[in-house]
DNA sequence: TTTTGAGTTGTTCGA
DNA sequence: GTCGAACAACTCAAA
């Protein structure tokens, strides 16, 4: 494997700080090997300030991760001679109290993509060189930045298909770039306990998540390595299949940034170059999957209302249901009456993350079948997710809703008992979050309403409403939209 | 990354 | 053995 070359001999400029923020990750990673290549002396930071999210704070999963990626990039950075240094509040005044403690010349970061982090950002870079500060940005979250695609037109792209196109033709498997070796590390004043950032919940709910996941780099690489030699070879077919394992189920690795999208690519490639001719998986229809990741943050760039506001403005007078408080909680805890769309909020509840077919269809159901407005689910999503992103958790809710990019040219509504039969044909997904109705025969599991004496006996609910019926309602409204 | 209904063809089974 | 009703299985187009 051939690497980057790094300067060898560093100009003595002084100690630098590194800010980690959604790259907790010492291998490919692109602020910490610049910095180390330049410097005697680089102190690794984490900054916690969620001001700097907006109305977008870490919801609870979030935090959960967050807390355990922490101490995991801690270990990491121990074992190539540093430490993470902590602090809590506002990133500019952290820095201002460092920079002559610690004799920095220089901070590095990698680049992030929410509104209100890129003003932080902006903010915050031109304060520290209006104090002589060196400020160096790069990207590790992505294969290209959002503000170097464009159309024919020079605008940004609208539509996933022709974006990706146009990412897809330049697109190579580069080689990430090394671990580094930090150098001439000591600690630095009033660095805190991780801990002491309060991230882990008070009452412990999250024993399903430490069942479900392993927070940080060594976590990611794991999950890497079996897809590329399990899954990738089965995945157009099995990705599909709630029940099985068939995704990389990499999405907070790549949230947090544990693991870069240039990594994956690398990887998965190889897995592909090293397999027999006679059965080489295809990789295209996996990356495709990591292009609507890059999509979803392109947009986010480029529309940053979209978070709040529906990117198509034929959805301006859409007739939403008033908030329905008993609608909208029995969504959330998974008693809907509709069996693959609380399997999937159940699914959520328990290990902070969701299938990404029935993502669709519990969406679907709130959206449409619910008439709820889309921002409910997103900002439950937001809360419980461990993956949570605000570029992809957008795209998501306005593709579901019908008002997004990219959007149908008919008004989609799932029918999840359908979606049901086609995906979990044996019921296998249903019977393992819905055990109340593990022992009914798979025809009913997929509409227990049919048989009373069974809802009866299980305790599982009738339906909040009827399908058909909900279904024409949401149609009607579309229809008639002012 | 869909659903539904209409239309067509094929199969089953009892009179 | 034949007929036709009933239904399953499939394709297609519209929304």
């Amino acid at each position: 494997m051939h690497e980057r070359a790094t300067t060898p001999n560093p100009s003595p400029a002084g100690a630098a700080i590194v800010l980690f923020r959604h790259d907790l990750r010492v291998a490919d990673n692109p602020a910490l090997h610049a910095a180390c290549a330049a410097h005697g002396t680089v102190y690794p930071l984490y900054i916690h300030a969620p001001e700097e999210h907006g109305d977008w704070k870490e919801g609870g999963a979030s935090r959960w991760w967050l807390h355990h990626a922490l101490c995991a990039l801690d270990a990491r950075l121990r074992g190539i001679g540093g430490a993470l240094q902590v602090y809590r509040g506002d990133t500019l005044a952290v820095l201002r109290g460092l920079l002559a403690d610690g004799g920095v010349g220089a901070v590095y970061w990698n680049r992030r993509y929410e509104p209100t982090a890129i003003d932080a950002d902006r903010h915050t870079m031109a304060a520290l060189r209006a104090l002589g500060v060196a400020v160096h940005s790069h990207n590790a979250a992505l294969w290209r930045e959002p503000w170097d695609i464009a159309n024919e037109a020079g605008r940004p792209y609208r539509v996933f298909t022709p974006y990706w196109r146009k990412v897809r033709a330049t697109l190579v498997p580069d080689a990430p770039l090394p671990v580094p070796r930090i150098r001439g590390w000591r600690p630095l004043p009033g660095s805190l306990a991780i801990d002491a950032l309060l991230l882990r919940p008070r009452i412990d709910w999250a024993s399903g998540l430490g069942d479900a996941w392993t927070p940080g780099e060594a976590g990611a690489a794991e999950l890497l390595e079996i897809f590329a030699d399990d899954a990738l070879a089965d995945y157009a077919r099995a990705r599909d299949l709630p029940a099985r394992h068939g995704t990389s189920r990499l999405s907070p690795h790549l949230h947090f940034g544990e693991v870069s999208p240039r990594q994956v690519h690398h990887a998965l490639a190889d897995a592909v170059a090293r397999s027999p001719s006679s059965r080489r998986p295809d990789l295209e229809p996996y990356l495709r999957e990591l292009g609507w990741r890059e999509f979803a943050h392109h947009l986010l760039y480029h529309f940053p209302d979209t978070p709040t506001e529906n990117f198509n403005p034929a959805f301006a007078n859409f007739r939403w249901s008033p908030p329905d408080p008993v609608h909208l909680e029995a969504w959330q805890r998974g008693r809907t009456g509709i069996p693959l769309v609380d399997a999937g909020m159940r699914e959520l509840w328990h290990t902070g993350w969701m299938h990404n077919r029935v993502r669709m269809i519990a969406g679907s159901f709130l959206v449409k079948n619910l008439r709820q407005h889309w921002l409910h689910g997103a900002r439950w999503f937001w809360d419980t997710l461990v993956d949570a992103d605000l570029a992809s958790n957008t795209l998501g809710w306005q593709w579901v809703a019908g008002c997004g990019a990219d959007a149908a040219p008919y008004f989609r509504v799932f029918n999840p008992v359908t979606q049901a039969a086609k995906f979990d044909p044996d019921g296998q997904y249903l019977r393992r979050w819905l055990p109340e109705l593990a022992d009914a025969p798979t025809a009913l599991l997929h509409q227990p309403w049919k048989d009373p004496s069974l809802l009866r006996r299980s305790g599982y609910p009738a339906p909040v409403v009827d399908l058909a019926a909900s279904r024409d309602e949401a149609l009607e409204a579309w229809r008639t939209r002012g």
